[in-house]
RNA sequence: GGUUCCUUGGCCGAGUGGUUAGGUACCGGUCUGCAAAACCGUUUACAGCAGUUCGAAUCUGCUAGGAACCU
């Protein structure tokens, strides 16, 4: 089936170009940008997270930027709902939305769904919390073996505290196993999904990640690390260029190593994404516009 | 010129005769709720040469490179 909605997904490593070519290619289709970008939400850090500067913000209208601030609370379900409430009416100008950005789990949660699950209380997320806290690891094992064994045995990655606590919040909330909510299935969209990468040769990707921490500390990033220093416990700030700068500050790095490792973590960033994109078989991989236009299936131009 | 000391994998670093230290990077992977997060796997050694020994990164000698002090 065909639907003549399409959302248009731009997405590739970070530094590969992905802002500028959902920028003309929004031009190109009169359509609106959704950024997929978990970091460049918060308003207080556009230098560090590459966030699309004013004047692109003037050419395309972009959602999604700079619209949270960091202690606000954010999840890639809520970004789900946000996005398919905001679909139809960026279809009532265009055709086509243009949803760009690296945070594939975002990308993922809109192309095809996410588990409803309960919200979870400030006690039992506490509650959870401090059972790792106080126990380890082992203490909250204990406790999903009474309240959700079948995630015990089938959980990826048993050494991964964050996602047990997760599954340990959850059922003490929902009152059932947090697995038992998993329905493993992907929604059907009632629209079409173009999913598009950019992929350069690994060490073009590099060299330009490389300049582009250059010119982010040249812009002024380590004045806006120091500007939200005091908030550096946030989970939203337990992000490249910002940790390593903070680290600097408690003067446990020095800066040359700081600046070294933001290139380095990024590098490391860039693989992940790269890494996730691998399994995805409905990316298809392209170089620039023409071939993205081609890829929406838009040949006469 | 003399005396003493040092040389471990891309980098850091433990190990004074007998299971692959470890960390970090690189490379690869996992992924349904803060994901630029969290987690997992593999690989790369003992400066060189010759000896002692059943067995040497560990002992001896020589060579190369380096450090400190002395003249």
């Amino acid at each position: 089936m065909t639907h003549r909605k399409t959302l248009v997904v731009v997405t590739g490593p970070t530094g590969s170009g992905k802002t500028d070519l959902a920028i003309e290619l929004a031009e190109r289709l009169g359509s609106e940008i959704i950024s997929a970008d978990s970091r460049q939400m918060y308003r207080e850090i556009p230098i560090g997270t590459a966030a699309p500067t004013p004047e692109q913000l003037n050419r395309v209208r972009h959602h999604f930027v700079g619209n949270l601030s960091l202690d606000d609370y954010y999840s890639a379900a809520c970004f789900e709902e946000e996005v398919l409430a905001l679909l139809p009416h960026l279809w009532k100008q265009s055709d086509y939305a243009i949803m760009c950005g690296g945070s594939m789990m975002y990308i993922d949660a809109v192309c095809n769904g996410i588990d409803q699950l309960p919200t979870v209380s400030d006690s039992n997320r506490l509650a959870a919390l401090e059972v790792y806290t106080t126990g380890g690891l082992d203490a909250v094992k204990e406790r999903l073996a009474k309240l959700d064994p079948m995630y015990l045995s089938t959980a990826p990655d048993l050494n991964n505290h964050k996602r047990l606590v997760h599954a340990l919040e959850i059922s003490m909330e929902a009152g059932v196993p947090y697995s038992s909510l998993l329905t493993g299935r992907h929604a059907q969209r009632p629209f079409n999904i173009v999913k598009l990468a950019l992929n350069p040769l690994r060490e073009i990707l590099f060299d330009r990640i490389n300049r582009r921490v250059d010119i982010m500390i040249e812009q002024g990033l380590e004045d806006e690390a120091q500007s939200v220093y005091n908030l550096r416990h946030l989970n939203s700030l337990n992000t490249v260029g910002y940790k390593e700068l903070f680290a600097m500050f408690d003067g446990s790095m020095d800066r040359d190593t700081a600046i070294a490792r933001i290139g380095k973590n990024t590098r490391v960033y860039a693989k992940k994404q790269l890494t996730w994109l691998k399994r995805d078989n409905r990316v298809v991989y392209i170089t620039g516009l023409d071939d993205a236009l081609r890829a929406i299936g838009l040949t006469d131009f």
